[in-house]
DNA sequence: TATGAGGGGGAGGAGGGCCTCACCCTTTCG
DNA sequence: CGAAAGGGTGAGGCCCTCCTCCCCCTCATA
């Protein structure tokens, strides 16, 4: 029993990649219609004001404050106003929230949960991401070197031993010794040898 | 002069919106050909084995180790591999491109700068985001506030003063009014009069 | 004039990440 | 056997953010 009256949203401006992605989701909900998208912060005031849509979803990464979400909710508060951010913590949806938004979504969310949202604030109620699940397929990425240990990464994949990589960075054998476990446990591997292995062709090309 | 032969694509799991916004965007381009997408992490071996795209797309933040992109540089040198990344940090892209990828890019990249990215990768030049450029139109968001101010401000727009607040919060009141002030800066106010003309019916409904 | 609200700066402590180094142990290999 | 490489633990220092509080000042207003 869908609505016959489609749900009329408008989108900010997002990267091209969630914007194209913002496009073809709302294409497949023939209860959705998108009438504007890629609106630049600075002219979703007239574009409400013009089309009062139902949903306007805005970049929580384009906001200059967090108040300016207020602001557009105290001025068009027929629309609801869903932020799409990137890694919202839970504060962050809170106090979105608290300013009068309607929603508060990751671009990581499930399709099907985007377009359920959409219909949800569109009627008023409030929906947030889950306090730190969906983020599981797409997790925080892979732990990253810290410079010093990048330095002795790159000492090491030349085959240097403790003793020679410490002389050159000028530093203690048993800080070269800290390191080198942090870069083999952040690499996942145990034996410099498993370094030289691979690491074949690292980067041979200039970077252009 | 386009090369006649397309470039063959294959990319990764990636957030839905990214995803979809990746086929629309590579659809755009008639000399880039996507062969498989949405490819689970652990069937990215077999799917390269397989078609041998020359250029894979895989997904920073499903990365388990930085190492993981070696292996599949080591295993299948003739495809080349393109990090797509949230934010990457110079330094995230250096260690992506030492571990033998050919480009490491944002998900904030414009779409023409991805898919020339593509055709650059593809010929083995390796591309790298500007240092710190493209991320002005999508900046890092408003400024959060943190969980003392957020207490501050409930209480704020209460309408409270500085003494109430302060003796809400067993704090001393020059603590009440360090993060008035911040709150203030932050949400671009400059007297509690502000805040309470807005935020006119911040949280009302129950989140649900 | 006295009070409260505002801006500005700074100090001290707690907590976290990173760098440095130290000690303990086992395993590997010449 | 001895040396190097590996794992485990923990210390101290540095730097950053946040919280707390202190001082200085101006301005509006009862």
């Amino acid at each position: 029993m869908p609505d016959r009256t489609p749900i009329t949203v408008v989108f900010g401006r997002f990267e091209d990649l969630v914007s194209r992605g913002l496009r073809v989701l709302i294409d497949e909900d023939p209860n959705i219609h998108l009438v504007v998208a890629d609106v630049e912060w600075d002219q979703l005031p007239a574009v409400l004001d013009i089309n009062k849509p139902h949903v306007a979803i805005v970049n929580f990464g384009s906001l200059g404050s967090a108040i300016d979400v207020n602001r557009l909710h105290v001025q068009f508060p027929s629309t609801r106003l869903v932020v799409l951010a990137s890694r919202p913590s839970q504060a962050e949806c809170n106090q979105m929230l608290a300013f009068g938004a309607t929603a508060c979504l990751s671009k990581e969310t499930q399709a099907r949960d985007i377009l359920n949202a959409i219909h949800l604030a569109s009627r008023g109620l409030h929906v947030l991401p889950r306090t730190k699940a969906e983020l599981a397929p797409f997790d925080t990425g892979p732990d990253l070197l810290t410079p010093r240990e990048a330095d002795v990464l790159e000492l090491l994949q030349q085959g240097r031993s403790n003793a020679e990589i410490a002389a050159t960075l000028h530093v203690g054998i048993e800080t070269v010794r800290t390191h080198a476990r942090s870069v083999f446990r952040k690499l996942g591997v145990k034996t410099r040898r498993e370094l030289a292995s691979l690491t074949g062709s690292g980067s041979s090309g200039r970077t252009l």
